[in-house]
DNA sequence: TGGTCTTGGTTCAAGTTTGAAACAAACCTA
DNA sequence: TAGGTTTGTTTCAAACTTGAACCAAGACCA
């Protein structure tokens, strides 16, 4: 089987979107490295420790919730524990488990930071949508994150049989 | 001013936009690690310069293409350099400019791989969306690379005034 | 001209990410 | 219940990113 290359309507759409996915993204850790002096993704660990019950989840649980490694997990949140916004507790039904815990001064920093970031994502994302757009944006990333997800499991790319031919493009 | 807070629909297209785009960027990372040895960036900087003409692109332009800092692209355009993929030339009209040329093995490399990737791109991107939703995708993503380039010129985030206000949410 | 400002690139140190390897506890299963 | 496998987490070295500082070389202009 030969190469399903790009459409010239998918290259226009892949483009538009890698630009668009990189450049929000970096005003984004911009703006918490300004505010917050964190990076997006750590935000983001504080930000779902502060929904979860007790403020608290086991690491693999925050990692999933993130979709981030573990090991990068383990580095973010030993930064964050630094810092006074984290703290570990292990887990009393699993000795292998490990917690992490808002603390309240994370919890602060949360507060105090929330409407800053809250505005830059309005600001360049949301200002910039129609509401049926968002309706649209929506659904796209939920089909894309969804293929990607397997039912937990990320289907490891190597178990994918990719086709080898020649010619590029395609940024 | 208060700050106005996600709506429930902007709270979902948030979540979901952040996880698709971070899931998405590691499988075609990780993809192209293992095909290409090395990360989505780079795969990027090379494909830019093989639609350039001839081939050859002034470090700036390259950056502004590939939208990451000048410091970033002069590590990457230096391991690039390294492995042979590129090689570096300066410019006789302005003898402070630098240009990064793709070589006739990094040509190599890119024809090489670029199947793989298109596939891997088309596999959990563009067969989960319909044409009409490639269509939406690429209108959306324009208009928030637009919001974010300003006229090639990115809007340093703390010319933007923020609002600074308390309670959290939104990841 | 000789300053002074801007632009194009690189450098450096500190911080982050990656993937593989190491550990330890929990879970089988014969 | 010992031995082997799986699961939860950390560790480590190598690679990458960041932002500020730096160095030329062009541009501007009194």
């Amino acid at each position: 089987m030969t190469t399903r290359w790009l459409t010239p309507e998918e290259q226009r759409a892949w483009r538009a979107y890698v630009a668009a996915t990189h450049l929000l993204e970096d005003a984004i850790d911009r703006q918490l490295q300004q505010d917050a002096g964190m990076p997006h993704l750590y935000y983001s660990i504080l930000a779902n420790l502060s929904e979860a019950p007790e403020r608290r989840l086991r690491m693999t649980d925050l990692a999933e919730k993130t979709k981030i490694t573990r090991s990068r997990l383990t580095y973010a949140v030993t930064r964050l524990e630094k810092d006074g916004l984290i703290r570990r507790e292990n887990c009393r039904w699993d000795k292998r488990g490990s917690i992490a815990a808002l603390t309240d001064e994370g919890m602060a920093v949360l507060e105090r930071t929330a409407p800053g970031h809250v505005e830059t994502v309005r600001t360049f994302l949301f200002d910039q949508l129609t509401d049926e757009q968002v309706e649209q944006l929506e659904e796209i990333c939920t089909g894309i994150a969804r293929a990607l997800e397997g039912d937990g499991e990320r289907p490891s790319v190597d178990e994918v049989p990719w086709l080898r031919r020649s010619s590029p493009s395609c940024s």
